[in-house]
DNA sequence: ACATGTTAAATTTTT
DNA sequence: TTTAACATGT
């Protein structure tokens, strides 16, 4: 039988595993040995040797891709399962969107079935609509997402006070009723009314099955509690060292209170297959005490490090060196740049796009970051649900598409039902019912008439037209292949790109592009590449210095950063940073890799000592110091324009601004470029 | 209404 | 360090 073979490839670990007969198991699996494969092996195994049906299983990830993986594979075994059998198999939220879709009595929570799932953004339209109907003061209100983030986290740990004198609890609880009254979720609710719920309504699903647990926070622990009934059976893989989303609520703890919890059997998958023994060995230092780290692979190139003058001269060297390993045969989709920060993409961007090397930037882009789609969504979001008067607001009184009315108006039309005001708002009201004969993107572009309201005399019209089109297609093809009734299918769909993201632009997600992919270190957890190239590894940039400082985190940033890398691993720093994070020099975490395993400079085999490598960065610092010294430097400050640097020293540096005079700053916090 | 002093926060990101 | 919002004073 075919499913067998899934099998004979498993090492004893990770076949004892998945054999495991336990009731509750968790499986330690170092980086690179094999968790999805186990993972998955164990869904086979107890769909095709146990006879678990695939509906009986809830098997939880935490993104759409790694679900996808796994479905797929499901797939490649048996391309006839049916779709509803799989409903448990997806993202938290995704489970808990079917969950409360197919059966939780959400009437109890004062919802009914055709809710919506709206995204952050628009939960914030709407508070900002209460704050101002309720004359709510709240303080830092450029802060309110986040502040809101943290009130619904520490409402769910039962603390009823707040940090600040305002009406934040208020707030909390009218925008609360306000969701429920337009029947809308966010992506927190959606787990918040699921838990709530499963407390009465037990799904017992025989078993449930966790992807990643380490990255779990505690709603989503608590949603597996719930789920969870007398007889079902439990498997979760993880790792302890990967853990780099603390700030957003995962412990490091998670991994050992789940064991403890439900007394599970532990198992360790100890042998790395993906990196090379010199990287391995740099990696092993920033293990956390007492992880074991094995690999089968041997010694490999060593680890290069390159000492760079600023982020400019890094990239150009990248850029040379990336053309080089292509002109030698390797594949640019085998190589990525990773980064700390988001910003520091842009410095690679223009030098690439200056040499034709093709890269992606892993940047998530959503409707919401096209304001033209943006609005549609919400005059689609109201067409099907009349409830939703913050949409109707927002489309009519938004300056730039629509009618732009303005805020007494649009209030007067909406709320007090004078239609006549406005002609796009009785087209959303008398949507449901003359849709009916709405058949391809263009019908529904003609019945909005949105040529007239996407302003076809702006120098945007074209590209936001382009825009529409594609998801008004995109819309219809959805509706056409769930062969759902049009508004039903309307609304689904609206939901699902809230939860799933919708792909507007194709080549943003096209991975058989042969492109070099930049991201940051936390966007590079879950993959590998053969070459890897980490910049920045300044102290203050890698480990970032922040206030509520967690080193601990930072180092298995560095962890993750480090074994994405099969075969070969460069590490940068630079002499300057040209960063007011960022100080000059190597970051403490290059002196922490054994010189073993440490190549450094790229020509040659002569082996240079780290106190070389640093007298070397030395001498070029003085060199650049002696530069400045000879020709004047002149430097641009955001606030104070042009000036001329007068004296530096490694901490301080002294402008004199043409427009202001003199001025003192700390080089590592002033915000000053060179021209 | 305007001027001046004080305070908190800046980053990473999936759904 | 820099910024914006908040707090208080005239």
């Amino acid at each position: 039988m075919k499913y067998e073979n899934e099998f004979s490839r498993l090492n004893e670990y990770q076949r004892e595993a998945v054999l495991d007969e336990s009731e509750a198991c968790v499986v330690n699996a170092n980086v690179g040995s094999g968790k999805t494969t186990v993972l998955i092996a164990k869904i086979i195994y107890l769909h095709y040797e146990k006879r678990v049906p695939y509906k009986n299983m809830v098997v939880l990830t935490f993104t759409n891709k790694a679900a996808n993986e796994i479905k797929e594979r499901l797939f490649q075994l048996d391309s006839e399962i049916p779709q509803e059998e799989l409903l448990g198999f997806g993202t938290f939220h995704s489970v808990a969107l079917n969950l409360l879709k197919n059966g939780l009595p959400l009437e109890k929570m004062g919802y009914t079935r055709d809710f919506a799932v709206i995204e952050p953004d628009e939960e914030l339209d709407i508070a900002m609509q209460v704050i101002q109907e309720h004359h709510l003061t709240i303080k830092y209100k450029n802060r309110l997402k986040k502040r809101l983030e943290q009130e619904m986290m520490s409402a769910q740990e039962g603390r009823q006070t707040s940090k600040y004198n305002d009406d934040i609890l208020t707030l909390v609880s009218l925008l609360t009723e306000e969701k429920k009254k337009q029947n809308k979720m966010t992506f927190f609710d959606l787990l918040h009314v699921s838990n709530a719920l499963l407390a009465d309504y037990s799904a017992e699903p025989e078993w449930i099955i966790i992807d990643e647990v380490q990255d779990s926070d505690k709603i989503q622990l608590e949603f597996i509690d719930k789920l969870k009934g007398r007889e079902t059976k439990l498997f979760a893989v993880g790792d302890p060292n990967q853990v780099i989303y603390s700030w957003r609520g995962s412990s490091i703890n998670v991994f050992y209170s789940l064991k403890r919890k439900y007394s599970a059997k532990e198992f360790t998958l100890p042998i790395n297959y993906r990196s090379s023994a010199s990287i391995l060995g740099a990696a092993r230092c920033f293990l956390e005490n007492g992880s074991q780290l094995s690999g089968i692979r041997d010694q490999g190139s060593k680890i290069v490090i390159k000492n760079h003058y600023n982020p400019f001269n890094e990239a150009e060297y990248l850029a040379e060196r990336l053309q080089d390993l292509h002109n030698k045969g390797a594949e640019y989709r085998e190589m990525a740049v990773f980064y700390r920060l988001q910003n520091q993409s842009h410095t690679f961007e223009a030098v690439f796009t200056k040499k034709g090397i093709p890269y992606e930037v892993s940047l998530k882009k959503t409707i919401r970051d096209i304001p033209v789609l943006n609005w549609l969504i919400k005059v689609l979001r109201f067409s099907v649900n009349q409830e939703d008067l913050s949409s109707a607001l927002y489309v009519l009184k938004d300056r730039f598409y629509g009618e732009g009315l303005s805020d007494s108006m649009a209030n007067k039309a909406v709320k007090q039902g004078m239609v006549s005001e406005s002609r796009l708002l009785e087209l959303m009201l008398q949507f449901k019912e003359s849709c009916a004969g709405i058949g391809t993107g263009e019908d529904l572009y003609e019945y909005f008439n949105l040529d007239r309201y996407i302003r076809p005399t702006s120098a945007s019209y074209g590209e936001d037209k382009e825009a529409v089109d594609a998801l008004l297609d995109i819309i219809v093809d959805y509706i056409a292949e769930k062969q759902m009734d049009f508004v039903a299918g309307l609304a689904d769909f609206i939901n699902s790109s809230a939860l799933y993201g919708v792909n507007i632009l194709q080549k943003d997600i096209n991975n058989q592009a042969d492109s070099v992919k930049l991201m940051t270190l936390h966007a590079s957890k879950g993959l590998e590449f053969k070459y890897v190239f980490i910049v920045g590894i300044n102290y203050g940039l890698i480990p970032l210095q922040t206030r509520g400082f967690e080193e601990e985190e930072e180092r298995r940033l560095f962890f993750v950063g480090i074994t994405r890398a099969k075969d070969y691993l460069e590490l940068s720093y630079y002499t300057n940073p040209e960063s007011y994070k960022a100080m000059p020099g190597a970051s403490r975490y290059i002196d922490m890799i054994p010189r073993q395993f440490v190549r450094e400079g790229m020509e040659g085999a002569e082996e240079i000592s780290l106190q070389d490598l640093r007298k070397q960065v030395e001498a070029a610092k003085r060199e650049s110091q002696e530069e400045a010294a000879v020709t004047v430097l002149k430097v641009k400050h955001e606030k104070y324009g042009l000036g001329t640097v007068v004296s530096e020293d490694d901490d301080m540096i002294l402008v004199d601004f043409e427009s202001y005079g003199q001025k003192e700053f700390i080089k590592a916090f002033s915000e000053l470029s060179y021209v």
